[in-house]
RNA sequence: GGCCCCUUCGUCUAGCCAGGCCUAGGACACCAGGUUUUCAUCCUGGCAACAGGGGUUCAAAUCCCCUAGGGGUCACCA
């Protein structure tokens, strides 16, 4: 799954490398077999491809470093394990489950960092090699040296840790698989990877690996490590503070640019007054260094106003696009209806462009259209509102036996918008009059698009067939009192 | 708890590195008006922050120290 805050990482660190020309590199980091499965590489992709993140070198596309699944890559794993082996920088451990949880469980109780005790550096290599050559499980460790690891981040300037707090950390497990920092380095080195954009949680993974860049005598990359993006509880983003899947964002209805532009702004900002602002010019100002250095908090209703801006500022047929899939869902119309009454759609779509702020919602939005003309359903704040003029019925009626030549005509809204005026003017009638009744009988709603527009999209059969049935149902319906 | 990181409106942030231009700017949300046939949009205005305390300095949101608070991490996860 790629997580929401991952596809920042993933935005920032492409919009750096796209803004110096570099190469962008995807790799998959699968060496978890139980978090990995067939479908988690395919929704990585999937979640990139939707916010027009591309890449150089990756799984799919191969490149000259490759392959680039770690699960592909055992074997230059395995060597660099030998050598580090070899050169006395790491050792086998043969420790036993049990003796270190037991060993975690004390230095717990008595408050000291949980870490490796060093037992098995004791061990002579030549009885450790014929130990596993007779079967016995291990884990190759590296020998932390003493002394202490200085590296610069971009974010936050140097940074340093003492060595005795960094843990003779597992590099290959039992099973001779590697783990996440033995690999990255490796790969990192031989893919010719010059940066690393990664969360601050991997903040206290970096001297593991700038130790062990030192041991294999390779150069080190430059780290910027960014901030988190927390949940409204102020902790790191998880799944029970709420959606945290890039895709979900894109199954609730957001614009791919709302979400690219949001996720800038957590950490990062363009200038002082410009919320709004494309990739293009993400790419051209992007500048780790300018990236803050505490947690974002998530804020939702921001995110949702975004999209809506970029669904208000849109153009319609790309709105309609990227609402139909929501129409279909929602039973209102096929595919196939939509491409055969495409002009239809998207001037349905018109009616409610400025008023939805994801493309899920859109579907509420217009299923007045397609009620049966003689039971459109009536919510109450638009019944009460017809309600407020007395004699509505008999206005509609008059209203309809006027309107039925007009609508033949064929003006349009404009002109309908126009000569109704002229017609409320002459009988000396306030437009709320009409127009609330109007409402009420053709969209069952309180509020809406403009409602000559809505009669344009409904068409003049509909239109006057539904003011027929309203008519008669507001006659029959009269108030108790 | 150890280690590491962080701290400007409720939230996202600008300003901080190169101290005076800060009466601290913008945005979301909220409140009040206006436009509109309704809703939405749009426009105008308002509310609201330099965590606290010490220094340094003519001058500190900006530099230094301390305190408090928050977060990350301590896996044969990544």
């Amino acid at each position: 799954m790629l997580h929401i805050g991952g596809a920042r990482t993933a935005l920032f660190a492409w919009a750096y490398a796209r803004r110096h020309g570099g190469v962008f590199v995807l790799r998959i980091e699968d060496t978890d077999r139980e978090r990995s499965g067939a479908g988690y590489e395919q929704a990585i992709l999937d979640g990139l491809r939707w916010l027009g993140i591309d890449w150089d070198e990756g799984p799919d596309v191969g490149g000259p470093y490759g392959p680039y699944r770690q699960t592909e890559r055992l074997e230059h794993y395995r060597r660099a394990a030998e050598r580090l082996l070899a050169a006395g920088a790491a050792y086998r451990c043969f420790c036993s489950a049990a003796r270190l949880e037991e060993l975690r469980a004390r230095q717990t109780s008595a408050g000291d960092t949980a870490a490796y005790d060093g037992l098995c550096r004791a061990v002579d290599p030549a009885e450790a090699r014929a130990r596993s050559a007779g079967g016995e499980p291990f884990v190759v460790r590296f020998r932390v040296p003493p002394g202490e690891t200085r590296f610069s981040d971009l974010i936050r300037g140097h940074v340093a840790f003492r060595n005795e707090d960094v843990d003779d950390w597992i590099m290959v497990r039992s099973d001779g698989a590697p783990t996440y920092n033995f690999a990255v380095v490796c790969d990192d080195s031989e893919m010719r990877i010059t940066h690393v954009l990664r969360g601050e949680e991997h903040l206290t993974n970096t001297p593991k690996q700038v130790l062990l860049y030192q041991a294999l005598g390779l150069e080190v990359p430059v780290f910027a490590h960014l901030p988190l993006m927390l949940g409204t509880d102020g902790k790191k983003l998880s799944k029970r503070t709420g959606d945290t899947a890039l895709l979900d964002y894109r199954d609730q209805g957001y614009p791919p640019e709302a979400v690219l532009n949001f996720l800038c702004l957590q950490g990062w900002a363009l200038d002082d007054r410009t919320d709004l602002f494309s990739v293009a010019d993400l790419v051209r100002h992007f500048d780790p260094a300018d990236v803050g250095k505490r947690g974002a908090i998530f804020d939702p209703e921001k995110f949702l106003w975004m999209a809506g801006e970029y669904i208000r500022s849109d153009e319609l047929a790309r709105v309609a696009s990227r609402c139909a899939p929501f129409v279909v869902r929602a039973g209102l119309m096929s595919e196939g209806e939509i491409a055969a009454r495409r002009p239809w759609f998207e001037s349905a779509v018109a009616l409610a462009q400025e008023r939805i702020r994801l493309y899920s919602e859109l579907p509420a939005r217009i299923a007045y259209l397609f009620a049966p003309d003689d039971e459109v359903p009536w919510q109450p704040a638009a019944l009460k509102n017809a309600r407020r003029h007395e004699g509505a019925e008999i206005l509609l009626g008059e209203y309809l036996a006027w309107l039925r030549p007009q609508l033949a005509t064929g003006g349009g809204a404009p002109v309908l918008r126009e000569t109704t005026r002229g017609w409320l003017e002459a009988r000396g009638t306030k437009p709320p009059v009409l127009l609330q009744p109007l409402r009420c009988v053709l969209t069952g709603e309180p509020g809406g698009a403009d409602i000559f527009d809505v009669i344009a999209v409904l068409g003049s059969e509909r239109t006057i067939s539904r003011l027929e049935a309203g008519i008669r149902r507001l006659a029959s319906s009269a108030p108790a009192e």
